[in-house]
DNA sequence: GTCTATATCCAGATAGAC
DNA sequence: GTCTATCTGGATATAGAC
């Protein structure tokens, strides 16, 4: 190495780019991002960008692949099949609402995404439905929870619930009287989703009315 | 009226080119639509839709102005707050669900300008969540539904599994094993939501475990 | 009110020096 | 690997005839 080189490190620069894409695809989206914008936040040049990604959609593919690649192993928790319903439920829930309060920038992206008409889901989210579903099937089998709701449904209604909280958090919160600080309402919701969840899935009577 | 003009007719054409440039903006949203789509879709001149409404921007805050009119005053259902709370939650489930349903491109519109940063509610939509959330608390001091939920938070509940059913809808259904046509799905979605909350709302004892 | 023609700008992408 | 300079296309927007 005769010759030290001012900056020459392509991963490094790729890693500078990616990241300065990434924010700027969750705020803005694919269509609403210049690579002109990419290029001043990652402080490099646009056309190094193109060198090194081709293409403005290559960026999108690589950011997108680069979240995918940091969240495979620890993405969604895996849970024990094997303990009872009741406390599965309430790590599931709490996994859930603590999943999309953690990974906003993915989720913004993912959003755009689902906008844009991207209809495929993310690699891997297929497995994970279905390993959650599969509980809910056996714990439906035990008895344990209520057996005349879908799993695929029980899924998506507390996904549902915690998604849109944190979508429209802002909006909840301004809305929240008695708030306190922020991390308040986050918590009695967390804990009121739980209870509410608990209730709606036991199998006994007791439906209101 | 010497001369009997070609079209000329200033609302009409307004009206044509809001028709088109609505369902492109929630098609594409704000920054993946050009005016060019617009007029051609239109079938007016580019030039034309920047006379009428000054710029693109012009365009989109004439399309959300004429949405949020048009359900100014229809937009969510009103409920009878006398009656029963089992009774009221059957509808108001069934409200939100079919409301989600039913305004598809309003929601995309909204959700592009959530994710755009836009977080002003739509008018109105504060006097819905607090009518709503009043009828919650009126049934809780008459001990028809459990007393430890928050009002917000037995909303968010219900119109979130509502609202991300409609929003991954596709996604459901690909992966609905034994799927019909497509109407069963959602018909048994509403159904096992409204068991569900019914259920989860109770206040009798009856939680898992 | 509506059009054609056009100005102006900014985007993504390339060439080629270093 | 990284840059400067530049090409090309498509965008919004304007001028001005009809």
């Amino acid at each position: 190495m005769s010759k030290e080189k001012q900056t020459r490190n392509a991963e490094a620069t790729k890693a500078v780019i990616l990241e300065a894409a990434e924010k700027l695809f969750a705020e803005k989206g694919f269509a609403g991002t210049s690579v002109r914008e990419i290029s001043e936040k990652a402080g490099v040049s646009g056309p190094l960008i193109m060198f090194h990604f081709k293409s403005k959609e290559g960026v999108y593919e690589a950011v997108k692949a680069a979240i995918m690649e940091r969240y495979a192993g620890s993405k969604r928790p895996v849970l024990d099949v094997g303990i009872p319903a009741s406390e599965f439920l309430r790590e599931f829930v709490e996994a859930m609402f603590a999943f999309y309060r953690d990974n906003p920038s993915m989720l913004r992206l993912s959003k755009w995404d689902n906008l844009a008409g991207e209809q495929d889901p993310w690699p891997g989210e297929d497995e994970w439905h279905h390993m959650y579903e599969e509980y809910f099937l056996q714990a439906q089998a035990r008895g344990e929870i209520r057996a005349d709701l879908t799993p695929m449904n029980i899924f998506s209604f507390i996904t549902g619930s915690a998604h849109v909280w944190w979508e429209y958090h802002d909006h909840f919160l301004r809305h929240d009287e008695n708030q306190g600080r922020g991390g308040e309402a986050d918590a009695r919701f967390l804990n009121e989703l739980t209870g509410f969840v608990l209730r709606g899935l036991s199998p006994g009577p007791g439906d209101l009315e």
